[in-house]
Formats: structure tokens, sequence, C-alpha cells
RNA sequence: GGAGAGGUGGCCGAGUGGUCGAAGGCGCAGCACUGGAAAUGCUGUAUAGGGGCAACUCUAUCGAGGGUUCGAAUCCCUCCCUCUCCGCCA
């Protein structure tokens, strides 16, 4: 959510910003609701404390001894009665416009950062680092896409899947199964060795944990609701981590929170008919493990590095080639100030595909869920990081695909093979 | 699902209509004492919003919302949450 004391100072500035997104918002209107609703506030207060001090003098005059009935006291009375009575009407003026004020406001995206190269699509996105040699089909041979590969082998079975639920969904079977595991201990394993801390959150998150991070109430239809409970299955494990400190007061002793989480996530994704139908890149549900990071202001930049770093630990643990693309101010997420996307190299397709998405959001996050760290006498709001470390359905993909062998089988890259029991996937 | 208990500041805990944002304690910070520390003493120590260059000041907040009253942590209503016991269950 955005500054509504900046919206008050300086609408120019969130335009400008909202502008380079290409979000075109009425904050005209915006802009005047802050304004009257802190006039009315004024006005507000100034009755109260005028009520306030009527109270005390009837308290005093009683005590003093004025008979409880009296012309004084009832005067008093009078006026006081009177007041409150004009209180009442301004706070109902003022939780109305409050309310339209928070409801525009919570469906304005953040600000880009001034870092964020501006554009308009993903096409003005910027590559900015490139790692490894993507395989390409050698003289005569024919590289398969994963999902060839995985029916091929047994380890998906898209059919059957489609019986226990609908369409987009997967079951893992045997060393399929097996893979997925191994790569979520895997992945969890490597980011604990680098300072984070596992988590294992709920799943199934309510109404105040999605408008925290950003999902509502703009993107409802993009979740699973359990409509008779308030609550919403997860579409990624940043929902449940922002909200594990929600409210919270944090030291600034004990920032950065380096938390590596893995969830299942689940989306509808409305609107995506006919795009990635087969294999494993685009479900309803699939497995991730998130990095997530609370921070002190001053250091989220350098904390954004950081933490695609980490990311791209796993990539190059894994020998697999990626390039990182940094997003233009068009292509950035709702919640996210400057993003990185991970792209990884996909052998049977011959494209790179995204893999993970590392964003820091600022105080975005942070003053829609409340989280402020404290820093001497004063309580700010702290900045929150996350990404992708990394999404597994999309890993093993890249996996099968680059591991892809003439007999046949897949090969498994060596810091897997531990986790995975086996260096290969259908030896025959 | 059934029965009961309870929600007050960072924590414990007092407070049943009137200067209560809230006693007392713990914790924390500063100062004094000390060679240094402990112990002790003194002082300070919530959050949000508004106004002000600032000192400061006003308002709100005792789980949430509503009501009674000139005035509510305190009385009334509704809701939420937590805990204990029983039942069921991985």
């Amino acid at each position: 959510m955005l500054d509504q004391r900046l919206l008050r100072d300086n609408p120019a500035q969130i335009a400008e910003g909202l502008g380079r997104r290409g979000t075109a918002a009425n904050l005209d209107d915006c802009h005047q609701l802050a304004l009257e609703t802190r006039d009315l506030e004024q006005q507000r207060s100034e009755l109260q404390a005028e009520g306030n001090r009527i109270g005390r003098e009837v308290g005093e005059l009683i005590k003093a001894g004025a008979a409880p009935g009296g012309e004084e006291v009832k005067l008093l009375r009078q006026q006081g009665a009177q007041i409150k009575h004009r209180v009442g009407e301004i706070e109902e003026q003022e939780k109305g416009l409050e309310a339209q004020l928070q409801h525009q406001l919570l469906v304005l995206p953040n600000l880009p950062s001034p870092l964020c190269p501006t554009g308009r699509s993903e096409a003005d996105n910027v590559e900015v680092k490139r790692w490894g040699t993507p395989r390409l089909a050698a003289e005569g041979e024919q590289l398969e896409e994963h999902w060839q590969i995985a029916e091929r082998l047994g380890i998906v079975d898209t059919e059957r899947s489609v019986r226990i639920a609908q369409s987009r969904f997967v079951t893992l079977m045997g060393q399929g199964a097996r893979l997925e595991r191994a790569l979520i201990s895997f992945m969890l394993d490597c980011h604990a060795s680098r300072g984070y801390t596992e988590v294992l959150p709920p799943i199934l998150v309510n109404t105040d944990s999605l408008t925290g991070s950003g999902q509502l109430p703009k993107f409802a239809e993009e979740s699973f609701r359990c409509k008779d409970d308030d609550l919403w299955l997860t579409p990624t494990a940043e929902v449940p981590i922002t909200s594990l400190h929600r409210g919270e007061v944090i030291n600034a002793d004990d920032l950065p929170l380096k938390y590596a989480a893995y969830t299942p996530c689940f989306r509808r994704e409305a609107g995506s008919y006919g795009r990635d139908t087969r294999g494993l890149i685009r479900l309803h549900q699939f497995n991730k493990v998130e990095l997530y990071w609370f921070c002190h202001p001053e250091h989220s930049e350098q904390a954004h590095e950081q933490l695609t770093l980490d990311a791209e630990a796993i990539l190059e643990a894994l020998q697999l080639p990626y390039r990182r693309v940094e997003l233009c101010s068009g292509d950035l997420g709702f919640s996210a100030a400057r993003t990185y996307d991970l792209d990884v190299w996909l052998a049977g397709a011959g494209t790179y595909r995204e893999i993970s998405s590392c964003s820091t959001c600022g105080d975005f996050q942070a003053r829609r869920a409340s989280i402020r760290y404290r820093d001497g006498k004063h309580t700010r709001l702290l900045h929150t990081l996350n990404g992708s470390g990394l999404a597994v359905g999309r890993t093993m993909a890249a996996l099968l695909e680059a591991g892809q062998q003439a007999d046949g089988s897949v090969r498994i890259p060596a810091a897997l093979v531990p986790y995975f029991g086996s260096a290969w996937i259908g030896k025959p």
C-alpha cells in the first residue's frame, strides 16, 4: 500500500511512478479523499477535546460539592450531549471517506524503484547476466521436451490426475515423486547452510494474509477459496511468510530475518487457457521453495542482490544454465518495486523459461501488513523481499531436458545424487 | 462437536463509572555509587494519527464492533480469539 502522507503531499510523485508502470489511476479523487479525511479528523479531534474538557469539569464540580442535578451541571451536560452528537456525525462521514480511500489505495500497485528500468512490456526487460552453456541438440540428435521424457519414463501421470482433480494437475510416480522430494530437500538444505531459517507454514491462509502481501483485493480470481471458512489456498509462500510477522515490531538488531519455506502453491491460472497445457510448467498446484527477507530499509538493495544470488546458487549447483533478467517498470508485479527474473534453459524446448522471480517490495507489503522495526525510540516500516528458490516443478522440467541421454535415460547432477539416491532415471 | 475459564502496556499483574494511558513488579535504557562489577538508589521507558521549525500539543487505543452516560478498562449487547476438560481424529 502506498503512503497516505505521500498521497496528500506529493500526488505527482505517485502519478509519475504509476505512469512508469502503465497504470492509469484517478489520483485526483484519491488525493481529494485523503485531504478531506484529514480535515474531518482535525475537526473531530478538536470537538473531542472540547467534550473531554466538559466531562472533566463536571467531575470536578460534583467532587467540589455541586448538586449533580443543579443548573450548572445541567448546562454542561447539555453541551456535552451536543458535542457528542456532532462528533457522531463527523465520525460517520469520516468512516465513509476512510473506507473509500482505503479501497482505492489497496488496489494501487507499488511504485517502481528509481533503479528499475522504465519500459512498457516484457520486451523492454533488461538481461543482466548469463550463466552456463545452454545444451543444444547435437547433429542428428532430437532433444525431447520434459513432458515427453516424463511420459516415456512413466514418472508423471497426467491422465489419471484429471480423474483425481482436473486438468492442470499432475501426479508424480516412482522416481518422479522421489525427484521432486529430493529437489525440495536439496534446496532447503542449501538455503539453510546460507543462513536461512527453514519454515513450514500453513498453506490455508486468511483474507488478511492475502491482503497483506498484495494478492487481495485485486486478484481474488487468481486464488482458490474455501468460502465457508474465510480461508484461501496460498498461491505462494510469500503470503504466509509475510503474515508470519504481520502486526509486529521487530528489534533492528534482529534484522535481517531470512526464511526459506517450502509450500505447495495453488493458482487458478484464470485466463491462461491453452498456454503450457502439457507438462510441469503451468499447474494449479505446484511445489516451490521460497526465500523471504525482512530487512532494514537501508539494506534492502544489497539484500535483493544477495537473495537473487542465493536463488542462482541452486541453479548453479544443479548445473542448469540460466539468465538473469531485470524486469522493466511495465512488467513488474503488483507489490514489487524492482524484480529480477531468473530464466532457466529448457534444452528440449530450446528456450529460457522463468523459474524464479526475485523482488524487493520496499515498504509496500510492510505497510499493508503493519510490520515495523524498532530503531532506538522510533518504529519504522521495514522492507520485505521475496524470491523463488526455486519453483520445483520447473526445476524438474529443466533437469529432465538437460540430462536426457541418447539411450532414453536421464542423468542427475552430482549435487542431487545424495538426495535422489541414484545418478540416473530410467537407466536400462 | 459438548462443558467451562479467560483476553489490560515488552512481560507479569492491579484496577467495577470521574484528571486512568492506566498502581505495583519484572525487563530495558540513562545517571549515581564502584578500581570494575554485583547489589542498591534516582530518573526514564506503549502505539497510531493530526498540528508545530522545535520544545511541545491535541485525539484515539485496556481482544473487535456497537450501546448507556456530561464522562467507560470499569455497566449492557454482539462477535472474535486463546486456554482447560470431554468426545472424535493423523
